[in-house]
DNA sequence: CGGTATCCTTTGCGATACTG
DNA sequence: CAGTATCGCAAAGGATACCG
């Protein structure tokens, strides 16, 4: 059953974490905002969560769970300052939330549409005035598409220029027009 | 012990968690935040919480606990959606934080000082910029000084016309530049 | 006052099996 | 595939006593 339990505290944070404090809580609804839709893919986003807990929390979460959207923003800007633990997995949402939240404007091509595939999960990129909206499924007219693995895909956020090193490599698979996928790739530069 | 144990995921955001993710941490910082410097302030902040738990919480802070402020403002805006769980206390510092985060630009009496006091804490309130700063302990001129307790200065934010009963009543004492109370019990208006 | 040590209960939650 | 049911245990954390 889901968890009740309160902090019998009015304070608005203190109400807040009654309802998504607890453990896994927040992943849940990290996978939610980006676009995790049936049950599989959070099985997959987060294989340390058993079923159980899964359902548990989807159970305790309403529809304003949306609006959590500043709280994940403010906690991963801190948490990227925390070190990153030993034997840590980078999960797909990890970096396409990273590369969202570094999106910085860059004008040039704008209104981009991009197809990435991390693994075997696959996300439309839009960008619209320097920023990024992320959903989950193929677009429909992407100007390039991007294949490669959360990790290789963090690397490369951090080192554009490594990408036709990973091409190479075959870790990175594109298709359509190459330059913008560098684009892509240095929003976070 | 403090709780080590990490969710293995090097996304930034399950990095905060894995520090600031466990029971009470976040209310522990929403207390440290307001000015709680001794043991004691935090025992009874939070009466729920066994000393044990507040030494490992306290354990797992860094100096950095202080950036936390944009996560704690973020939660709160979203739990002042959901619903006030039964039975529930109001403590000094959920008011205090409603109270400064209601603020909204009053040019009227810049850059005032108030002397608050909940129960027996007493706080130091400047606004500046229609922006309140909050420290604990005494101030040195404040242009008014209120003495209540935390439901009653809530009410009285909800409020503001109540404020001649409540002290009619005696269950605020107020003193020096009255208007200014005023002014101040207005910013959440 | 500002904690630590010890004990003990609770329960969160993981594992496995099962169902529509 | 999308869960529910049952079981069991480690561990979080509450209570109390103690200490510098």
């Amino acid at each position: 059953m889901p968890t009740t339990r309160s902090y019998g505290d009015a304070c608005p944070i203190a109400r807040a974490l009654d309802v998504v404090g607890e453990r896994w809580a927040m992943l849940v609804v990290r996978e939610l905002l980006l676009g995790a839709q049936r049950f599989s893919d959070l099985r997959r986003a987060l294989p340390g969560a058993s079923t159980n807990m899964l359902t548990d929390r989807l159970r305790e979460l309403t529809e304003r769970g949306r609006d959590l959207e500043p709280v994940l923003d403010a906690l991963g800007a801190w948490g990227s300052l925390q070190p990153r633990p030993d034997r840590s997995s980078l999960t797909a949402t990890s970096v396409l939330l990273f590369l969202r939240g570094s999106a910085r404007a860059h004008p040039d091509p704008p209104n981009q549409t991009y197809r990435v595939q991390l693994d075997d999960r696959i996300w439309t990129l839009s960008s619209r005035d320097g920023q990024f909206e992320i959903d989950p499924g193929d677009p429909h007219a992407p100007v390039a598409s991007l294949h490669t693995d959360p990790d290789t895909l963090n690397e490369l956020l951090h080192h554009p220029a490594d990408l036709d090193t990973a091409i190479a490599e075959g870790s990175v698979r594109t298709e359509g027009d190459l330059s913008a996928v560098r684009h892509l790739l240095r929003v976070a530069a």
